[in-house]
RNA sequence: GCGCCCGUAGCUCAGCUGGAUAGAGCGGCGGCCUUCUAAGCCGCGGGUCGCAGGUUCGAGUCCUGCCGGGCGUGCCA
């Protein structure tokens, strides 16, 4: 249990016992208030507005129910001190055991503390990425596949049972027109009206159907050709640089899909003619000047859908209602989309259809990230997958791992890039900056201090034979220090920092965590070198005659426990963002750096 | 025009669902390595939280109206 949680426990208990007596009015036991750290050091280790929340349902002034609390409160033994500040705040002084405490907590969770009761939530599927398959992932689709991901996994470690699932459109114009292109490229013709030119991975592509598939292109089978083409650009082009293949470009980044749902099966089974016939017959289909219409304003939207064209073709949206149609009855009790902010008007629309079908629409939910501007030298970058100046994923990761000497340095950048703020912001990314910035990359930083703690407890393991006992010990009263007992306080905030990221799909939360957890150890860390003082003896130390005597070993054995809660939650918190947890790092000569080994952030 | 998102330090961004004197990184200036990792630490400088009202004990946070930027408002996906 988190210090707030304890304290706030604490405040209840006092809150009770005041309206059992009768001092207060029942009422004031349901009142909701805040239990938060003061900034300012002065105003104690915890504050809370309990007295000025209550007010009204006490009806008594602030500064007198302050003091009743405050009569009360003194009394824990957990409770140094309490001071009434300003219009009522109850401003208290803990004492260390209820920080030592939480030692115990982490410890005994070990890599599963945060993590709800898994399997216990409700069935989730996240539906992310989902680009076209006309091309590779472009870096601006980074945004959508790492937070998508981040985002399924936040939900799984609060313990709902996720899916993460790429819709594929396999169907319709841009495929048609893929096709098409491709066909020219392998004819030598002009391309077709708002096709792709003539480019690397086009030329690939072509190279290779001409190889395995000669006679798609010979006898113009564009529907056929079509179906290969997008298999193509999800595995990729054998030995092709330009077309490495989605489902391998999403893997580098370390995102795993359980499901690929084809929008043409929808198509071939039927179920987007079943879908409009249920909107038909339930009166939500009108036919205007030729097309089909979804009459989506019923449900709120703001203006009615094609679903069907004048041309005959069904609109990408009439596959959606079916799709989502589907999502539902496959038993999800929740659907989350995350979606670019150019797709914003289409949450409305999907719960219109859902509506109109009879179907919850509450369960779908949209998650948005705003557009990724790209800059050349500070300068805008056109892109779009018609222009011939596409900036890959593949590009990007790569350049970071030569750069940084280690496979995997580029994903762990970017994901950190894009993990870092908040999804709603547009972000301006500069290629230049992107690719050459790995060296002064945040991550870097996060990085280095998990590699900070596994160095000394390493050097335990090696110089002192220290295992660092997994469990609670009384040796936890022996952690004094004021940095030691702040730094267990963020510990035990974790679990509600996990959950409330899951609860508003907001991975960066994380990672401001554990930039601020990686901050005051190395801050603590340094400071303690300043002040002579030591986690364990050093070499200099141990070469003096009797050294052992002096060694206080219950001190260092509690700290080493200490550092291995830091790093259990580190590594959890690290594991959530899915960004290496490194166990060395050390800076080569030049810029350049390199790690020797690796681990993953490991969950068993 | 209408709808959604954003506006916080020179730059990039946090701000824990309304709390006390608004924070971090980068950049600038100045310090700290013969010893547990200097990819680090400490200090200084830097702000009318876009503007104006409102709600209340209390507003960067909630409401309204403006201003500025992004996106949408296609029988494109």
């Amino acid at each position: 249990m988190g210090v707030e949680e304890q304290v706030r426990n604490l405040v209840v208990g006092a809150l009770t016992d005041l309206a059992g007596s009768g001092v207060l009015p029942s009422e004031v036991t349901s009142a909701t208030f805040s239990v938060e750290r003061p900034k300012r050091p002065e105003h104690g280790d915890l504050a809370t507005n309990a007295a000025l929340a209550i007010q009204k349902a006490a009806k008594k002034p602030p500064r007198e129910i302050a003091t009743l609390l405050a009569e009360r409160l003194g009394k824990e033994p957990d409770i140094r001190a309490v001071e009434i500040a300003g219009p009522g705040f109850l401003n208290l002084r803990l004492a260390p055991a209820i920080y030592q405490r939480v030692l115990g907590d982490v410890l005994a969770a070990g890599p599963a503390f945060g993590r709800g009761p898994a399997g216990l939530g409700e069935r989730v599927l996240v539906e992310f990425v989902s680009a076209n398959p006309t091309g590779p992932l472009l870096i601006s689709h980074g945004r959508g596949a790492i937070l998508g991901d981040a985002v399924a996994t936040l939900l799984e470690s609060v313990g709902h049972r996720v899916t993460r699932e790429y819709y594929i459109n396999d169907f319709g114009n841009q495929i048609r027109l893929l096709a098409a292109s491709v066909l020219a490229v392998a004819l030598g013709r002009e391309p077709p009206e708002g096709g792709y030119g003539k480019n690397d991975y086009l030329e690939d592509l072509v190279a290779w159907l001409q190889k395995t598939n000669p006679e798609l292109i010979a006898d113009d089978k564009v529907d056929e050709l079509a179906r290969v083409c997008v298999t193509r650009m999800l595995d990729g082009v054998p030995g092709s640089k330009a077309l490495p293949g989605i489902k391998k470009t999403l893997a580098s980044l370390r995102i795993q899909f359980d499901g690929w749902y084809s929008e043409e099966s929808l198509h071939r089974w039927g179920r987007v003619g079943a879908a409009l016939a249920e909107l038909n017959a339930r009166g939500y289909l009108e036919e205007r000047e030729g097309a089909l219409f979804f009459k989506s304003t019923d449900e709120g939207d703001d203006k009615d859908r094609v679903v069907k064209k004048r041309d005959g073709y069904y609109t990408y949206f009439a596959s959606d209602i079916a799709y989502h149609a589907d999502k539902i009855n496959r038993g999800y009790d929740r659907l989350v989309n995350v979606l670019g902010a150019d797709h914003h008007g289409y949450t409305a629309r999907v719960r219109g259809a859902l509506a109109a079908l009879g179907l919850p629409k509450e369960r779908f939910e949209v998650v948005l990230y705003q557009l990724v501007n790209l800059l050349r030298d500070g300068k805008p970058y056109k892109m779009g997958k018609r222009l011939g100046n596409l900036v890959t994923i593949e590009e990007v990761v790569d350049e970071i791992d030569e750069a940084a000497r280690r496979k995997g340095a580029g994903a762990d950048a970017l994901r950190y890039f894009y993990l870092a703020r908040r999804s709603d912001t547009t972000i301006d990314l500069d290629i230049e900056l992107a690719k050459k910035a790995s060296m002064d990359n945040p991550v870097f930083y996060l990085q280095y201090g998990y590699a900070r703690l596994c160095s000394i407890l390493r050097r335990a393991q090696e110089k002192f034979g220290l295992q660092v006992p997994r469990h609670a010990s009384a040796l936890a009263a022996r952690l004094e220090h004021p940095d030691e007992l702040a730094i267990l306080g963020r510990l035990g905030r974790f679990p509600a920092v996990v959950s409330e990221a899951a609860a508003l799909r907001e991975p960066h939360r994380i990672l401001f965590y554990l930039q601020e957890l990686s901050q005051d150890f190395q801050s603590y860390f340094t400071r303690l070198k300043k002040d002579g003082d030591t986690i364990l003896p050093l070499d200099a130390q141990m070469a003096e005659a009797g050294w052992q005597e002096k060694w206080d070993r219950q001190k260092s054995e509690a700290r080493l426990l200490w550092i291995e809660s830091i790093r259990t939650v580190y590594a959890a918190g690290l594991k959530l963002a899915g960004i290496t947890a490194l166990e060395r790092m050390h800076k080569l000569e030049g810029e350049a750096a390199a790690a020797e080994t690796e681990e993953e952030a490991e969950a068993s």
